[in-house]
DNA sequence: ATTAGTCTTTGATTTAAGTCAAAAAGAGTC
DNA sequence: GACTCTTTTTGACTTAAATCAAAGACTAAT
């Protein structure tokens, strides 16, 4: 596939034209990464951002004491470490590859200077930053509002919106997804146990089914079981 | 004080030369509210963004069952609702006056002229954008990783970190404080009352002075007491 | 000063979720 | 199939924090 049409699915890049794709694919340069490998460390040096191209990368925050929280799962076409294209002079989290992966980075300073030359693409790219902070937004409401069963409930109906049938799969191991949903594999087996006795889903592997989705978003909202 | 001084307070724009602050005071309307008034309601239309010239404002989000918690407390010089310049159609989030406030309201349209005849004007933006997405970074860390005695000491350390005595002025009421962190008035004052017994901090009133701010550091890291 | 209203603190109790430890289930390799 | 290694599940326990209820403290107004 193209690295422009990758781009192109990448969200801050969402309303450029061929033209500007173009414009910026010409100062990318790229890199492949291992599976585990690190592209990143918090506090890093920061002379540009990435773009995954394939695979799959994790990018998380460590507390002192060794705990670890996911902050986003990057797929292919996503931005990632953009948070730092201007201002930042370090990376804000960690970023690591959770399969073989390859990313596109983007040298600050030739950055800069493209979209000087060219407004509109920072008008957009301003766009698509404000949706980024208005789903991030929603993040830290999900974390600090909710309980365990109501972040994982909330989960299931973003994976299956899409989906005609309310069946998906699950593309992180369930360790990861706890850590997603700020808590740890234990409490979402336990979780997921109780939805699986409530009828609410199925566990099939990796295969999710929703059996009861209006019970599903009662769960999302708060109301106890 | 000038509309233009305080506006230059204001991250997004902290970067902007006179000429450009004063393009931007151009297209500015202004506006009144009383203290608990609304400002605006998660959902409602939003047809451009604020910035906050006298009192206080308080960004919220409500969840179901009635639960709310603070996502910002708004300073005089702030910007707020800014999420939603260009993409958002609606506010993804609550808005009210704490205090007796005045704001400047920047209609969405007039605003995306302006920038798009100064493109050096997005560019600043962009950047604190950025800025503010680390910001946000950094909150989510705090709320998903630590517990509420680590948020209380990251709090106190973030409020003395100016400051070279370690007094400082609690500039909300504690309710207010407890939201803001995550938590209700109840365990934030067990917190505090704990703290107080560990000689860490003196309370009087609203005047908060630490006194061993190297425990205060271990408590923020998450040491146990 | 008295009153009414709001904010804060305290006590008692409940609960969700983290921790520790071990068993069970899968996945991949020889 | 047997073996190793990793992931997931389960059980028992501990704990931080939310909830409910009530008492105290503070503020502003009459």
């Amino acid at each position: 596939m193209s690295i422009e049409s990758l781009l192109k699915n990448c969200y801050l890049c969402r309303d450029l034209d061929p033209d500007e794709l173009a414009a910026l694919n010409a100062i990318a340069s790229f890199r492949r990464v291992k599976k585990g490998e690190m592209i990143f460390f918090e506090g890093d040096q920061a002379a540009g951002f990435f773009v995954l191209l394939e695979g799959r990368v994790r990018i998380y925050k460590a507390s002192p004491d060794g705990k670890e929280y996911t902050l986003h799962i990057i797929n292919p076409g996503q931005m990632f470490a953009e948070a730092v294209i201007f201002e930042g002079e370090t990376f804000p989290a960690n970023g690591a590859a959770l399969q073989d992966s390859s990313v596109a980075f983007f040298p600050r300073d030739k950055f800069i200077a493209l979209i000087t030359g060219s407004p509109q693409i920072s008008l957009k790219m301003l766009s698509a930053l404000s949706e980024f902070v208005r789903q991030f937004n929603r993040q830290v409401e999900e974390l600090s509002l909710k309980e365990v069963s109501a972040r994982l409930a909330s989960y299931f109906i973003k994976k299956t919106a899409g989906t005609g049938n309310n069946v998906f799969l699950l593309d992180i191991s369930k360790a990861e997804l706890a850590r997603s949903l700020g808590t740890v594999s234990e409490t979402l087996s336990r979780n997921l146990r109780k939805m699986k006795e409530l009828g609410v889903v199925r566990v099939d592997g990796q295969t999710i089914t929703v059996l009861d989705p209006d019970r599903l978003r009662k769960i999302a909202d708060g109301d106890k079981n």
